[in-house]
DNA sequence: GTCTATACTGAGATAGAC
DNA sequence: GTCTATCTCAGTATAGAC
């Protein structure tokens, strides 16, 4: 890894993380980054290419601990069935830990989802890590038909990408303190509740 | 509302609900509408501001069902403590009813959300709406304080506009027939979960 | 192999003729 | 009100210096 792409690779992620990837562009990072435009498309070949990049080089150890946190709960429940909260845990630990060294990275992160911009950075860097959850959601719950099971999953993924990207738009949130470990974990406690929440009933009507 | 202004809306609203606002391109827009580049900045000025003007001539009706809706509740409840499902129930009918006459606009609604775009056109016209809803939400969870409410709130925001956007990114639901009502249902049926949910311990260590 | 300079295409926006 | 022509800036592609 050259020190120009180093170069690249950070003002991508923090730029992108702060105004988001279509407002930021290859001209403004390059110019902040002092380096030459063409570079960019030498090194990483587009701007999506880009971003992959950047995604790849810090959500790669945060899935890695995540699968390891996740090892050791299986491992500790041997056949038994698996406490919802422990399987959250690993989920979002790893996330809120390197957030305290990192707060680029997680906007960034945030972005990604957020901004619905290629889903195949998310399908390629996270699905490996979402089957193991996946499975490990459905030993936690296995009352829990599949289908809802993975609606679940969709909705906190939602509430996740939602929640990592920049202060609320809600009035009271705004000027709060950026405590973003402090945020997951009250998105944890919230999307607990919503995992055991009983199935609604289909075409319910008041 | 001229015929040209009502072509160009009706093809906006469908082009970016089905595209995303980032890739579908102004000259798309008019090729398909049969309208002149111009006629969009003479009649709406921007890009921007003509999905403002999308959104806002479908939204309003919803947040007006919403609004009607919430009366009608918290006038039955009288002074007493409003239940947390009749809220989302009010919150969430009236998208579910829009939705069963008319799909593209809750795509579109989904883009807005999670396109991470513009959180003013959010602001400026799902504001009062969700100023009158977070009442209700403080008379539904009165024990809960008010951060807390204010992020899980958040939290509802965040599944919401994840779920209304296109098809999940889990592979299980890829090819999941688009019934955005149960969709809708099994959203509220989680976010009653969650709201119910105990609050996180700060700085909790397993 | 790395990087610079520069040209190309398509985007949103605008001025002015009609 | 409408449309043509044009402007600026984006991402991209390539030729060639080192």
């Amino acid at each position: 890894m050259t020190e120009t792409q180093e170069k690249i690779l950070d003002t991508a992620e923090r730029l992108i993380g702060e105004q988001g990837y279509a407002a930021t562009s290859l001209r403004q990072i390059i110019a902040e980054a002092g380096v030459n435009l063409a570079a960019v498309h030498y090194h990483f070949g587009s701007k999506e290419d880009l971003l992959d990049a950047a995604v790849v080089r810090k959500a790669g150890p945060v899935n890695e601990a995540r699968i390891a946190a996740l090892d050791r709960v299986e491992q500790e429940a041997g056949e038994g069935q698996l406490d919802i909260d422990d399987v959250l845990d690993c989920f979002f630990r790893p996330m809120a830990d390197v957030t305290r060294r990192n707060q680029k990275f997680v906007r960034l992160m945030g972005r990604i989802y957020s901004e619905g911009l290629m889903p195949q950075i998310v399908q390629k860097h996270f699905q490996p890590t979402m089957g193991r959850f996946l499975a490990a959601f459905r030993r936690a719950l296995p009352e829990l038909p599949e289908e809802e099971l993975l609606w679940r999953v969709h909705f906190m993924v939602g509430a996740m990408a939602h929640t990592m990207c920049g202060p609320s738009s809600l009035p009271g949130l705004m000027d709060a303190p950026v405590d973003i470990p402090r945020r997951i974990e009250r998105l944890q406690a919230f999307l607990s509740g919503g995992f055991r929440a009983p199935i609604a009933a289909a075409g319910e009507k008041k």
